[in-house]
Order: C-alpha cells, then structure tokens, then sequence
DNA sequence: TATCAACACGAAACCGTTTGCGTAACACTT
DNA sequence: AAGTGTTACGCAAACGGTTTCGTGTTGATA
C-alpha cells in the first residue's frame, strides 16, 4: 500500500527544501532548469497531487458547494440536481448534498454543519417543517457570515437573497385558461398543504384565470392532500361530489392518481374530464393517458443557480440580489387532447 | 457581516494562548476553573465553532465519503443514496456525490479528484463506459492508496473490495418461474447491452428457469434495447414476430413501454400476456396495468453500503472482502394477476 | 578590486486546530 | 533555605500546502 506522497516527501527525496519543490511544480521562473525537470519527473513518477484539504486551509476556498434539498427520490428535485452538479463540476467545483427529509431540525442541523468550512456557498430548497415554522434564523446566519446562498423553488420572501423560481402562478394561470378555451368551466384544484408557497402561488393563478371569466371560486373544487400516502377514497369521494371537467394538479403523482381514480369511476380522459399536472417527469410520459403537464425544468434552473451561486463566490460583487424566473412549459399530452 | 470566530480571535481577545483557548474548550483538567469559565461563556456568546477543514488537515479525516453513480435522475440510484446518505449523517458523515454520467472518463476524473483528500472511502457503481472498457485502474490506485471502497450493483470481479449486491440471478429465476407455474411457456427477455453485468446476471437466471423446463433458450425471444431513447417501432416488431405470452424486463421502463405497445396491438394484460420488470419505482406503481416488479430495496443497499464503508474506516481491520447479497422481493401486481 | 544585478534556492510565516512537553509561580515539607 | 510537588498555563510542532522575503553564489561591470 503506497500512501500518497507529499512534498515533504519528494523534498527530502531530492534533497531540496519544500518550497522550492512546490515552486518547481508550478513551473516558477524562481527555480534552475535542471531541479524543475528533476522534481518534475519524480513528481509525475509517484503520482503526486497536492492534498485538497491543505490547499482549501490555506486558500480559505474549498471549492465545495453545499445542496441541501428536502428529498432526493423525487423527479423535480433530482433534475435540479444534475443541473447543479453538471455546473459545478464544469467550474471545478463538487457538491455535497444533504437531504432535510422535509424536516426542519435536519435542515438547519446540516446547514451548520455544512456552514464551518465545509463550503464556500450554498444552494436549497427549504423543507416542508421550515415552511411550516416559517423559521429562517439558519439561513440568516449563513448570510451573515458572509457564506453565498442560493434558494430554488421553495423560496421565501423573508430571507434576502439570490433565488430561482418557477413563474407558477403564471403558468397555472396559463394552463386553467387552456381549460376555458376548451369549453371546460368546472375547473377542480388538486393542491398539496397551503404553506408550500409553490402550491399557493399555483392557486393564485388558478383564481386569476377563473375571476377572469367570471367563474366564481368554489371551495369545494379544491382538494388538499397529504404530502405522502394519498388515499384512493378521499379523491374518489372529491370527485363524487361536484361535476367536475377539468382538474389542476399541483404535481404529477396527486394527477395521475386522480386519473386513475376517476378512470375506475367510469368517466373518460380527456373527453369527460381532462387534466393538467406540475413536473414533466418519467410518471407522465408513460402514464396512461399520458399526462399533460407544466415542465418545470429543473436541469437549468439547476444550472443557473450553481451559477448565481459561483459568480457570488468567485466574483463577490456586492450586487444586490437577483430573482431568476423560469418559465414553465405545458407539455401537451393525452390527458387534455386526444 | 460577522465572519466566524477562530481560536486565535478569542485567544487575542481574552488574553490567553491559542493552546489554552483549546483545552479550555474541551475541559481539560490542564486548564483552571476561571479561565474554562470565561472562554467557554465567551465561546458561547460569539457562536464559536472549529472549522471542519482544519480539523480535518489535523486528523487526516475529513468525515466525507464520497458517492460516485452513473445518473441520479434515475429511481433505483437515488433510493441507494438515500440510503447512504441517510446511514452516513447517522454516523457523523457527509456525501459528496459525483455522477459519472455513464461515462468512464468523468468516472475516473470525479474519482481521482476526490481521491487527493477530499474523502475518506467511496461507494461506487460502474459506469456504461467503465463496464465497457472493462478498465479498472482508477479503482485499483484508490484502493491500492488504502482507501476503503465499497461498490454496489454494478460491481467487477477484477475489482477486489467489499460489495453489494441484488440476487439477479436468483430473483430472475423466480420470477420466470412464476410465469411457468402460470402456465406461460413463451417467455421473452426484454434486456439491455450485454455488458451491464446486472443485465448478464438476470439473463442466465431467465435461461435457467427455461431449461430447467426442458424449455429452450430461442434467440428471438431476446430483445436487445438500448439503454435510453428506446424507439416504439422496434418493440412492436419484436411482438408481432413471435407468439409471446409473458416478458421478463430488466428495469421498469422496458416494462411499462412494452406494455403500452402490446396494448395498442390490442393484446391484453395480464390474460394474453403477463409482465415483469425490475425496480419498484413510482412508474410500477402507477402504469396501467400497474406493474408486477422485482423491488431491489435501494435504500437497504446503501444502508449496508455505507456501513460497510465505515467500519472500514473506522475500525480498518484488515479483514477480507465481503459481497453482501440483498434478496430482491417480487411485488406482485396487475401485470401478472388480475 | 569593489560593486551590483541576476540567479537559484531556503527560511519562515500562514491557514486553524490539537497536543506533548516545558516551566513559572506557588504552597508545602523538612 | 533548599527541595519537592502541584497547578495553570504557554511554546512549538505537526497536518500539507503557498508565498513573501532574505541570502549565498555567480559573473559582469566600472
């Protein structure tokens, strides 16, 4: 077993001080010709390569960057991901990941972590218990430190800093009046909790669409489910209730599983009711019907914020912060059309 | 902006050595009742925390393992990282991930990076590119450095390190056993290039279940597809050309596609022709007919993994290496029951 | 021959911690 | 008064690098 070998190491070796082995291997001018091709060769032959963790001590850059995320078996957030990570690794950074499991301990636990040295920035997404809590005092003080963060998706207006989001209420608004445009005006809303600020954004521009028309806003075509472990009967018992010909799903999973819920009570998709899903993901191609649904484009928004988060990092202007909108696409499938 | 503390500013500040702040901190019997008081308060009030970097220059442990896996939008990959990760915070770690993208290059790139210090051990599975070429060097120069490496899924003989593994073939044989016992006798195998060993490893499970059965082992019967992009058309061919009457899938992708495409042929599921797949993903949950699947507990496999990783370590007792064996379960479902 | 620049290299500080060891100050013993 | 033992702290090395500055040795110049 060859440990790796340090410039100590290749010092005493060659019999030269440390700092001229390290000048040598950066190719100074300081160095004679005859010990840089000497140093050289023997460094290439063992392998050498400096040691990451005493170059981040020394330069006070780790070139890390901290993702904490609230899941990681999720499409959206998984797409993010790549989208961060394929960025980062092009700027030479890697990625540490920390998943909050929705659970604001968890969260603010890995962001202190995370925070004393680990990283030179950060990118999230705030989990469900701190939307909840609506408590932001870890992320307060990253920024106070100094330590860049970048917040997508599940944003809040309270903390100040760089951001990337979906245009949901805009692209909700859009896919309610495709609905309208079809003739449909009993238009349901399948949405998630209310303090997932994506979820109500998305009924904003549900509610907008509809005013617009002078649809009034039922309350009983709203339909809030758990986050996880939906049950059948509650949706079937939703759809029961009111004639309903059109439905908004806030994701893909609460659509699908509405679909096959109606499906088995006997109505057809799209010609009795038609639905429209967040989150373009491997559930709505292959769905049956497929799904139409707004993508949401996680790779790039992943991609910018990395970037957001680097330029802050290397760059350090003091310029104020910037929230990136990213329009959302409605993939149209079998679901809407036939 | 407050940047964090170190020992040296609160060593200046309450007029103290460096050393003294240090043991103070860990309450040292050195270190007089006053002077641990007052460091510890004051510790206390400017949020004191050791920088993770320098300790880990310090202890030559950096408390991270890094995870290289070949794509993350993907179910079964991102079930065994949360596994990993979830074992790994337990024990005080934290994950880097890279993604080699299926290809070998990035795979040796990302692992060699990481190699210079950034890590304590890694949990790895090949990429395409790797299997491919069949090159292992990168690994061998990790290990051969004495860092521990665990690798799951797909994993190499000519690689020496502890494993984790599905039973392929076992778990392979008895699912097209039960479509024996069903009666079905033309059984194909819907499979991906030949030199993802997990794919090899269910193919010799399929052709034993058949010639156990005096069945023989027909050539058309095997549909090759490749691993992304799979073209509709190919599929429909290979099931106009012979009489098939249950499919054994090696992912759940081929399977749900398959099914779609013997649907619109107007064959019906599970009755004219059962199906099989591997990985219990959301897409076997809620295709139509929703899937009967090899569940491969992901989340299982990276616990173990990364338990593995760390009593190697840890402990690094010189131990042999162990291949750890999950049992992959068959979830039983509407492609195959009614 | 004294001066000086250029060259080639080494010493040392620094990043933030930990820790073995040395020692000043004091009390106590004989 | 000399010796001994505690107590409570500081010094310095070490982890593996980078970088500034100092310096001995040349050879050329005046």
């Amino acid at each position: 077993m060859k440990r790796k070998i340090t410039l100590k190491d290749i010092a005493r070796e060659l019999e030269v001080s440390i700092s001229t082995v390290s000048k040598a291997l950066k190719n100074s001018e300081e160095i004679g010709r005859d010990t840089k091709e000497k140093v050289q060769a023997f460094a290439k032959l063992y392998n050498y390569r400096p040691n990451n963790i005493a170059l981040s001590l020394k330069n006070k850059r780790t070139k890390n960057i901290g993702v904490v995320i609230p899941d990681i078996v999720h499409y959206f957030f998984t797409t993010v991901f790549r989208g961060i990570e394929k960025l980062a690794n092009q700027k030479g950074y890697n990625v540490i990941v920390c998943v909050s499991d929705e659970s604001f301990d968890k969260e603010v636990i890995n962001t202190e972590l995370l925070a004393n040295g680990s990283i030179d920035g950060f990118v999230m997404s705030l989990s469900a218990g701190t939307q909840r809590k609506m408590d932001f005092h870890h992320l307060l003080e990253i920024t106070e430190q100094g330590i860049p963060l970048v917040l997508f998706d599940r944003v809040d207006d309270q903390v100040s800093c760089d951001k990337v989001i979906l245009n949901d209420r805009e692209i909700a608004y859009q896919a309610v009046k495709k609905f309208l445009a079809n003739g449909r005006k009993n238009i349901a809303l399948v949405t998630t909790e209310s303090y997932f600020n994506v979820s109500e954004k998305r009924a904003e521009g549900y509610e907008e669409a509809l005013l617009e028309e002078q649809i009034s806003v039922r309350p009983e075509l709203r339909l809030t489910l758990p986050y996880r472990d939906v049950n059948d009967n509650e949706i079937r018992k939703f759809f029961s209730a009111s004639k309903i010909d059109a439905v908004l799903c806030v994701n893909e999973i609460f659509a699908v599983q509405c679909m096959a819920v109606v499906q088995k009570m006997g109505r057809k998709i799209p010609d009795d009711i038609a639905f429209i899903g967040f989150t373009d993901g491997i559930l709505s191609k292959y769905s049956n019907p497929t799904l139409t649904t707004v993508a949401q484009h996680g790779e790039r928004m992943g991609e910018i914020a990395a970037e957001m988060l680097i330029e802050r990092i290397e760059i350090d202007e003091e310029k104020p912060f910037r929230t990136v909108i990213v329009e959302g696409t409605i993939i149209e499938r079998g679901s809407t059309v036939n």
